[in-house]
DNA sequence: CTGAAAGCGCTTACAG
DNA sequence: CTGAAAGCGCTTACAG
């Protein structure tokens, strides 16, 4: 900055005005300033900028499970309205353990991100002193019971309850839910739904399982309920890889979709579209979420105030394909 | 930090030693230090650090496509051993454009990361001037003629043309290759693996087509493929993405797999071993691949010196499942 | 083993 | 519209 100064016969303020587009710069000093620049071939040091304005122009995506598909659509419809307000994203992962999140979150305040886009983890300690840390949060998602920030989730229940009732339709009398863990909130507000659709139906029924939300979890999930109880003859999946262990636990069994068994996931997969039997699924409009959150996130950090918090809801929709189909008793 | 050295009744600079265990510190004055850095709440200011020393304790993972679940595994295994380094991963993903990935890794050199992770774009203009910016630099899966840095691949030629040799050994006459872009060192390695095999087999032929690697691509490739070329009964994989679009296109076609085309993916993922028919696939060690270019930036960090520049080969292996099957001609 | 001084690269007040 | 001064939080020599 000092040589850009020196080249273009002015101070360094007047560089890092120029350059920046903030306060006044004559017409002129701005094209020599903008010409030493190039010449010299300045690019600007980001920490020296981050450690004077006590803010770097980074926003820290956390995320329980990055091998899950969700998260990195969310990451790259995240990036590209960050990037236009150039902002850079800092994706760290955090397992689903609370304890490796908190540890994620205090490395990223230490960079004094310009915002934090959090899917909190099961258990999560994320409170209202760590949002103080981070000046502007959103949470995707996930929310948070303690925490009054702008959230961005799926119509979790109306869409759980839909698939559900997908089910109960097709004629099955009793049909199983492979949730994520208990604490989750998607967790939660999804086994609503299914409550919500089996109480619609008296003569129907439901069961749920909790899992860590994993292909591997779900698979061992699967396999217990298909040989516990021969009752069940629909499976309803939580995320994609739960979807995917749901599969992999009917094959071992030995049992075939949808003849055997319906299946219908959460989060829709561009795979589910190229198997047989496609896979029925509940769409989520992932895309949508993240570049809703990225906008957030650069309107909170330009300082725009919201009259409410926005909590905002984007629905997921029922993709119909071919794992769906009345259960075994009423075709004999 | 200030805090932290009058609660503790030392200089500042000895806060730094004896929380950064650099230099000489007295048991007594450490012990001081920690209790009072405990008490304050003190956590150090990365960016301060970061402007001191001319480095930030992150190293980037550059990507070409982050939706390519290859890359998201490759996030996953590079981070633990960074982490327990006590380096944090910056994901910047460049959609394979040359010119997003130079401006990614601009802004990535402005903050002196303490290393890179390279998975180049086709066409990339990654030199060795950029390098230089970098100090501890390793390539990932695609590698650069003119960059002279450590690389981490698969053992690319073999692999694919172990992969095309198991469908010519069940009787196919014709192979079509759905590749990457033209200009990517795996399309040009993997190729060489295909004319290979078919070279092997003298009354055996293959065909190519090259691609952007993504589903949508590979899905109008294969689908001209399969049209104009009815000679073709098997179709071979460049990544996952390739291989969800060359099945959704044999799906379109009013195809089945593997009766009237048998396909091979290259890169396994979960969803391959779930569905009817599995998708049999050259499974490549992306957990190793991570974890050995974690060690390696960690190992470069920390100033070891190598006697020669290291290319590490993990072998890809072929899982068989059950989308190979002999040809239709020769079944009737 | 410890502290006083300097400075990493930049931007924020402030004075002109 | 522009520049001299100060300082963000830390660590690197250097002197004791």
């Amino acid at each position: 900055m000092h040589d850009v100064a020196k080249a273009a016969g002015v101070s360094a303020q007047t560089v890092s005005r120029a350059l920046n587009g903030r306060g006044y710069v004559s017409a002129e000093a701005r094209k020599r300033v903008l010409d030493a620049a190039a010449q010299v071939g300045y690019s600007p040091n980001v920490i020296g900028q981050s450690l004077r304005s006590a803010r770097s122009p980074m926003v820290g995506l956390v995320v329980s499970d990055i091998g899950n598909p969700f998260y990195a659509r969310l990451h790259r419809a995240i990036e590209t309205p960050l990037r236009t307000a150039g902002l850079s994203v800092l994706l760290l992962n955090c397992d689903d353990d609370p304890e490796l999140e908190s540890a994620q979150l205090d490395l990223l305040a230490s960079y004094r991100p310009a915002g934090l886009v959090l899917s909190p983890a099961t258990g999560s300690r994320f409170s209202a002193r760590q949002v103080a840390l981070f000046e502007n949060v959103v949470l995707v998602s996930r929310t948070l019971p303690d925490v009054d920030v702008p959230t961005i989730v799926t119509n979790e229940t109306e869409a759980f309850a839909a698939a559900a009732d997908e089910l109960f339709a097709a004629g099955h009398r009793r049909v199983a839910a492979v949730l994520g863990p208990e604490g989750a909130s998607t967790t939660h507000l999804r086994e609503a739904g299914l409550q919500r659709a089996t109480a619609a139906r008296p003569t129907r029924d439901s069961v749920v399982r909790y899992s860590e939300g994993t292909s591997l979890a779900a698979r061992t999930a699967t396999a217990d309920l298909l040989a516990s109880d021969p009752g069940i003859t629909a499976v309803l999946g939580f995320n994609v890889p739960v979807t995917e262990g749901i599969l992999i636990a009917v094959r071992d069994a030995g049992l075939r979709v949808p003849q055997d068994i319906s299946v219908i996931g959460f989060t829709d997969a561009g795979w589910m579209a190229a198997v047989h039997p496609a896979v029925t699924a509940v769409a989520q409009p992932v895309e949508e979420m993240g570049r809703l959150a990225g906008d957030l996130i650069v309107r909170m950090s330009v300082g725009e105030q919201f009259d409410h918090v926005p909590h905002l809801v984007v629905p997921g929709e029922l993709v119909r394909r071919e794992s769906v189909a009345p259960p075994r008793e009423e075709r004999r």
